[in-house]
DNA sequence: CGTATTTCTTAACCTAGGTTAAGGAGAAGA
DNA sequence: TCTTCTCCTTAACCTAGGTTAAGAAATACG
């Protein structure tokens, strides 16, 4: 759907399923950094407004359908409904709340903790992911998330 | 100018000067997520939109005049001029582009890359704060940073 | 100026999480 | 049913960065 070296075409609007959106590091470890389920949009904004390659990938998780808004016609759309400038602007504005919330957890909290929150607040989507996904996205490797798992399950 | 457990009132415009916005760990250590500096907007989106207790602390660095833009002020000022929606629209969508490579820059790179980068990007700020919250920005202790910055200048 | 307070550095020791490696377990296909 | 892949787990050992503590250097202040 986007590779990194690509510029980033488009804004992805997911309709049903799930994407994830990640990077590799330098070692070769992929970070995932977010995951869009229904109803969310996704794009690597750097890429789309500057139209230079982009350093993330986005791919599917899971069969999935987008809706697929390129850059061009998004403008188009913009110019001749201007209403929407406003749907655009509270959808960046409940993403950057989001986005500023994830630093809180993700940087404020122990890898154990963020597993057992994480766990608690999105029960059914642990399940839906494959567990190196979920250990990408808690910003570990999947041995260690493994030993967080027994941990939690012993005790 | 907010301080955690209330809600937060307002976005801040920076015309001269720096503000930080930062939050308290569970074991007391600041975080600092984001500057301010001049021409950008700051505030914490998570209360601003729901008015419930913030998370965050948003503090000058030094002394710095701000715009104060309240929500209700905002979303009349918008209703009043719908042309605005633009401008927010767009200063939310290089704020999402700025996070998503921020999260790269912190994921992606060891300590020493990340202040070698900074410090490379942004020498002019890197003397305009003091060290601890540059490392707390950079996510390490003062002590650290110190060991870093020692290591750099000697090879 | 001199004193006080805040910031920065150094160094010894410690811990969360990474790495490597090997084996187990479930699904998918022949 | 046997094989093959992909995923998950366990365990031994390792490293980036944290903690504690103490002094050095700035900076502010009387």
């Amino acid at each position: 759907m986007l590779e990194a070296g690509q510029p980033c075409a488009a804004s992805y609007f997911v309709l049903q399923g799930c994407l994830r959106l990640y990077f590799v590091t330098e070692k070769g470890a992929e970070q995932i950094t977010r995951f869009a389920l229904e109803n969310w949009w996704l794009a690597d904004y750097t890429s789309l407004l500057s139209q230079r390659p982009s350093e993330f990938y986005i791919q599917a998780v899971e069969p999935t359908t987008v809706a697929v808004l390129s850059y061009p016609q998004q403008e188009a759309l913009l110019a001749q409904v201007p209403a929407l400038e406003r749907y655009f602007r509270l959808v960046l504005q409940r993403a950057a709340a989001a986005d500023q919330m994830r630093w809180v957890y993700h940087h404020g909290q122990s890898l154990e903790e963020r597993y057992q929150q994480f766990s608690t607040w999105f029960p059914g989507f642990v399940q839906r992911i494959p567990q190196y996904m979920l250990a990408s996205y808690l910003g570990c490797t999947p041995e260690f998330l493994s030993k967080v798992r027994a941990k939690a399950s012993a005790g």
